[in-house]
DNA sequence: AAGTGGACCTGCTAGC
DNA sequence: TGCTAGCAGGTCCACT
């Protein structure tokens, strides 16, 4: 099985490994087949460096890296859909699918990526070059008390977007990927297909929690493991047996039996009760 | 500004 | 058994 990476699974993926890998020392960096954006950085001068406190911002993992004297930068790294990141003190050679390996005095990071969405970005600092413009247009953390529903509701306004595309685009609030978007909106008992826009205030309200409490169970269960998602300890998820609409269609709905719909949004499946979620 | 569709790349499964 | 079409966790970018 492989974790599928949403945020819960980038999530249980960082603190699997950032205790463990904090204060290391970087013995040598090895690339394999190019990923989504280069790497943009000399690997071989790396080595030296120690690993800072690894910290995550949407689906994306920043491992600071400090220098000698004043240098500092450090490494973006996000999973894309088929990544995952393992960290361990006995690795082989580098496998078909391994395109990222950092080894350190505490253990090896390595990050296997069969179709190569992912990426591993050198930024100066969090808020400079490469990273600084991937981040800018997130949305807030789901467990920001920043996000509210009136949050949600005041980005909504005049958006005809259907709500689950709205929630996919992550510039509202980040981290719910198609599978947790799906099953918040059946915890919120909303249709995927209402506009956005046209979500009462109260219905808003119970989403964003619906959105924070569905993220949080999944964090909690180690996340979801669709194919071979593990987390770097190679722990498997289990959040995918208790879905309620993803990958179901055909299925009966766990609470009234329906037969659950698949529909096409933004060319991704939408999974949903057409009872139980409501326009 | 907001929405749409294409692009990136590989592996697996269902169906003929 | 073998080939092909369709599908899969994400999100950037060009274009309307």
């Amino acid at each position: 099985m492989t974790l599928m990476p949403e945020l819960p699974e980038v999530e249980v993926t960082r603190q699997s490994f950032a205790e463990r890998i904090e204060g290391a020392q970087v013995l040598s960096v090895h690339v394999g087949k190019p990923l989504r954006w280069p790497l943009q950085h000399d690997v071989d001068a790396l080595s030296g460096w120690r690993v800072g406190v690894v910290t995550r911002r949407g689906k994306y993992l920043w491992v600071p890296l400090h220098g000698p004297g004043e240098l500092a930068g450090g490494l973006l790294i996000h999973l894309g859909m088929s990544g995952s990141l393992a960290f361990s003190d006995r690795m082989g050679a580098l496998g078909q699918h391994d395109h990222f390996e950092m080894l350190t005095s505490r253990g090896t990071l390595r990050l296997t990526d069969p179709r190569r969405f992912g990426a591993v970005v050198w930024g100066d600092a969090l808020d400079a070059g490469v990273p600084a413009r991937l981040l800018a247009g997130l949305g807030v953390e789901p467990f920001d008390p920043a996000f509210t529903g009136e949050h949600m509701h005041q980005r909504l306004q005049g958006r005809r977007v259907s709500i689950k595309q709205a929630l996919l685009a992550g510039d509202i609030v980040v981290g719910a990927g198609n599978i947790y978007a799906c099953e918040a909106l059946f915890r919120a008992g909303i249709d995927p297909r209402l506009a956005a826009g046209r979500l009462s205030r109260p219905r808003c309200a119970r989403l964003a929690a619906e959105v924070r409490s569905v993220l949080a169970q999944a964090i909690a269960l180690g996340g979801s493991s669709l194919k071979d998602f593990k987390d770097a300890h190679g722990s498997q998820g289990h959040f995918q047996l208790s879905t309620q609409v993803y990958g179901r269609e055909g299925q009966p709905c766990r609470t009234c039996a329906t037969p659950i719909k698949r529909v096409t949004q933004g060319q991704r499946s939408t999974f949903y009760c057409p009872v139980c979620q409501k326009k």
